[in-house]
DNA sequence: CTGTTAGCGCTTTCAC
DNA sequence: GTGAAAGCGCTAACAG
């Protein structure tokens, strides 16, 4: 391997000149210069980031942790992340941690051994806030993105759980339907409980009976049982929802596909709405009806976040930016009940 | 930020000791080590992987180059390419190059400065050949996935373009089509080649006219311009093609919608196959009729390819791994035609 | 404008 | 079984 010391002989000049040229920083003469960088290109010279790092502390390294970049939701967050990293001059290491808070742990203390300069997070749950505050510790800045923990500082790029649900229970109320059940993932994860607190919320407000037999709980998790789906699947014909309100686009497939299989056929014997996009599908078929929001941003906006706290040009009270989801009503809602 | 003088101090042993506790290596006395490493667990103290890189060369980090992790194909690489990578003690850097040979060269050099350990690469066409080189310059070894780049001493693991075109076509030839036409991307890129001339020896084994003007050409690229669809979408209804083989799920989803613009039926009007499934939506609506690949293990494969060479446990001899796909027949591609 | 001297946090090598 | 010295490749701080 080629360094500072074989550029430095070779040009004729200290290391220390190099390591200038190299960073473009201090003064140099125009002659140097141009002899220098003839030898780092004649010898194919590249900088050893691991040595710089240990001087100035800074890696360009960055880490995105999520649960699972197969589900379409966080491919596009990733997408986002990558692209303001890599227009930034940083590297993104990837995170899957498929919901278990110990994957979780363990990623934080490889990535904090690395030494990356920030992280961008979706937390497993709740009892993620361990794991921030050991990146706090450590003095690695991250930002939240789409679910929330309280009473942590740092940034935040969240959706508006509230209005998303608001506007898909609106949507099924408007279309005449009373009986609207709910599956959702694990009360700890924010996006889970809040998407439920609304879904009481609003039925309340429409003054329609909450019957707890129609909230279900599954998990986020793409394999394994699906449980609360079941449940509501075998309900006799007569005891069945019109409509059902699944917290997320795999709860929804998961969802039609037993529906399917159980010859209930959607949307018309039972609706269909659920949290966040599929897009490339939705291209092919504009099927789901969908509170869609914009993952992309997700990704790109948190990314900026941190590498602004990184590089120390982020104004000292730590933001939260809240991006809008919207509706996008397509076939699985069916047409408005005639009574 | 504690280091192992810190610990040393407070453990009252010197720095080496510490350090031989941490990497388990030498002879320790039981004694001191529990003592040392009771310092560790009350100072928090995690290594600082930029220092150990810089004495024993190695990294831990690995780096997968795909040309965009929002393709449903590259996005199960990716997963199982971390899944390797996490369960070997690595850590993964995600590069997209959007087929970009530029972008792809750019990637290449900040991964050298990293001193990744390895890379995974599918590269973006022909010309980065370059790229390779200069990898292989670097002493990083590397495997090719997805796409072959000939004369490169490296591991592969690849798919069968041949295979899986002919399965697709005879099956639409089976089906009475003889008027088969095929978007296909840049020929640059060998999954587009193989495809290409696959289809060529398809249609002349079947005896089969190969009309030039049923041959057209798009990019792997989701956005931009999409003229060789337009046109085949174009055709007056009497000049048109039964089928269209479509080179991969992003030029399908392209075509049908394209088709659909045009009122032309899918598969009623003209059928359409391609390669490459898309999982997550052929569970919600078997729709397309693809050549499927496993694509989960390109990732996963490829990155144990790489892993074995780094931690120099390969035989000397490069290897190719040859995944086969499999034919899905579902809806897209109709029935039989009658007479 | 350029060079010298330390030292980043760790491991290697060789003593003891 | 443990420690001291040197050095990995680079940059900060100072000197000239």
């Amino acid at each position: 391997m080629t360094t500072i010391y074989d550029i430095a002989k070779k040009a004729d000049v200290s290391p220390m000149t190099v390591s200038r040229v190299i960073n473009n920083k201090g003064n140099i003469s125009e002659k140097t210069r141009k002899k220098v960088e003839a030898v780092i290109k004649e010898l194919n010279y590249i900088p050893n980031s691991a040595a710089q790092s240990l001087n100035i502390k800074k890696t360009k390294l960055l880490s995105l942790i999520i649960t699972d970049i197969t589900n379409p939701f966080f491919t596009k967050v990733a997408r986002g992340a990558t692209d303001k990293a890599n227009q930034m001059g940083y590297q993104l290491i990837l995170c899957n941690t498929d919901e278990n808070h110990e994957k979780e742990s363990d990623y934080i203390n490889a990535l904090i051994s690395k030494r990356v300069d920030g992280v961008i997070i979706a937390p497993t749950g709740d009892p993620s806030i361990k794991n921030l505050k050991k990146l706090i510790k450590n003095r690695i800045p991250f930002t939240l993105i789409d679910r929330q923990i309280e009473d942590v500082s740092c940034d935040r790029v969240l959706g508006d759980n509230y209005e998303g649900t608001k506007l898909l229970l609106q949507h099924l109320i408007d279309y005449g339907h009373q009986r609207i059940a709910m599956v959702h993932g694990p009360l700890t994860i924010s996006t889970s409980k809040e998407r439920y607190q609304a879904y009481i919320e609003t039925l309340k407000i429409n003054d329609l009976n909450i019957d707890s037999s129609f909230l279900v709980q599954t998990h986020y998790k793409q394999e394994k049982q699906w449980n609360g789906i079941d449940y509501l699947v075998n309900l006799p014909s007569a005891d069945r929802p019109t409509a059902i309100f699944a917290a997320n686009n795999f709860i929804a497939i998961k969802l039609i596909k037993s529906l399917r299989e159980k010859r209930i056929k959607v949307p018309e014997e039972i609706a269909v709405v659920c949290f966040d996009d599929l897009e490339l599908f939705s291209d092919l078929d504009p099927f789901l009806t969908v509170s869609s929001q914009p993952a992309y941003d997700f990704g790109y906006i948190g990314t900026q976040l941190v590498i602004e706290r990184v590089e120390d040009v982020s104004p000292t009270d730590y933001r939260t930016i809240n991006l809008k989801p919207e509706l996008v009503i397509r076939k699985s809602s069916g047409t408005p009940i005639k009574e």
